[in-house]
RNA sequence: AGAGUCGCCCGGAUCACCGCGUCAUAGAAAUAUGCCGAGGAAAGUCCGGACUCCAAAGAGCAAAGUGGUGGGUAACGCCCACCCGGAGCAAUCCGCGGGAUUAGUGCAACAGAAAGCAAACCGCCAACGAAAGUUGGUAAGGGUGAAACGGCGGUGUAAGAGACCACCAGUAAUUGCAGCAAUGCAGUUAGCUAUGUAAACCCCACUUGGAGCAAGACCAUGCAGUUGGCGCUUGAGAGCUGCUCGCUCGAGUCAACGGGUAGGUUGCUUGAAUCUGUAAGUAAUUACAGAUCUAGAUGGAUGGUGAUCCCUCGCAAGAGGACAGGAUCCGGCUUAUAGGGCGACUCUUCUU
RNA sequence: GGCCCCGUCGUCUAGCGGCCUAGGACUCUGGCUUCUCAAGCCAGCUACGCGGGUUCGAAUCCCGUCGGGGCUA
């Protein structure tokens, strides 16, 4: 689980996240990566749309996906704006080690273009 | 034992570790400790309210809704009891259940002579005629249809007919009794008696001002105007549903193009509240007393791992746990719902 | 939060309570025509979202649901 401060709240950070960050997608989700120069602890959010399923499936996965975050929070470098959409089969999805998969593509990428700047 | 009807309730349980949200306490802060943390439908948004704003919530029409009677309620299109009609052997269930005989209009396809007040296709009878048929009487019988001018039997007659009689059905007026009432029961009189449809228009009675927590209040942030219309007390425009009246505010306002902001606090949870008991009432419900505090998020808090028990499937290993997630709050209705429990009642059969 | 509209063959659509066993166009299937295909002609298949009610009779009227779409703050 994930605390306040660590929570994406304004659709301005959503929208940089979506549409300056470095993206990887798997089977059952996308996720995005975007690392500002502010000396803030990192932050993330969710996007799961209607057509994934109920409000409880759309709850229950949401939940799941944030525990999965947690876990992997500690890797995430500091500043950084992290989104994970989530695709119309992800409820059947393993999250925890799908998830696990994405975040290390993604951190690796950045430390990629770090280096090549 | 079998078949069935109705009502109410539960909606897996406990523990450990790591995490999340509000609040309280401590602390300069980081944080620590403690308490609490989705539902019977939170859903659909089909009704009714509380609350907030529209100056106040005024009148009439229009429009919409409701529709047996009495009661309950803050209110209702909800609930209870009863009446009437229908279904069922019964328990019980279903009903938008006012007015079509007096305010009026419309519709009833096809068939049929005829579908709403006027008539007569076949027939029956009489007269005339050689016959075909014509004129008149009649509505018992035939056939049509969902529905055909009360039903059956007799008297009567040329043939027939409520023309007359007995019994029955129904209508209107009226009297008595029972009931608060809807209505029921019993009688008298009348004309002898035409149907359905108002979930067709309509009439009658009653109800409804409009918007909604993105209501509303406060604080931040930010910008740039231009053109045209109507006005400045002889009144533009506004008071967000259609019109009229009335009332109020009123010096700017309306339209087009362009530009800017869309982030915090509050509203926010103690309430027609929940539980227990007593009393009133057939009941819905109400009154009184005592106890309790039971989510308040805002890119939106309930997840992960492990253990034991319960239930279902399976020989076992093992697999699985209905419908479904608060968003201002209550009262209902409707819809979804694995499985289980309790109570009351009816019918049939058997045993004692 | 509030408000409104629509569900008819595979698709797009008509439809005055009885003429509806639901019409039209395209599609599909079969046949005719042609050396063959296309075009043309003939025939056929196929639908009132679901459940109740009103009515003699419902695709149509009423109620409740399910699905889809739109407007508005």
């Amino acid at each position: 689980m994930l605390a306040k401060s660590a929570r994406l709240t304004e659709s301005g950070d959503f929208a940089r996240a979506t549409k300056s960050g470095i993206r990887y997608s798997s089977t059952n989700f996308v996720g995005y990566l975007y690392v500002t120069q502010l000396n803030q602890p990192a932050r993330a959010g969710l996007i799961l749309s209607k057509t994934i399923g109920s409000s409880v499936a759309r709850h229950r996965l949401a939940r799941k996906i944030r525990h999965c975050i947690f876990d992997n929070y500690a890797s995430l470098p500091n500043g950084s704006l992290l989104v994970i959409r989530g695709l119309n089969n992800s409820i059947e999805a393993d999250c925890k080690s799908e998830i696990a998969t994405v975040l290390a593509h993604l951190i690796r990428k950045t430390k990629e273009c770090a280096v090549t700047q």
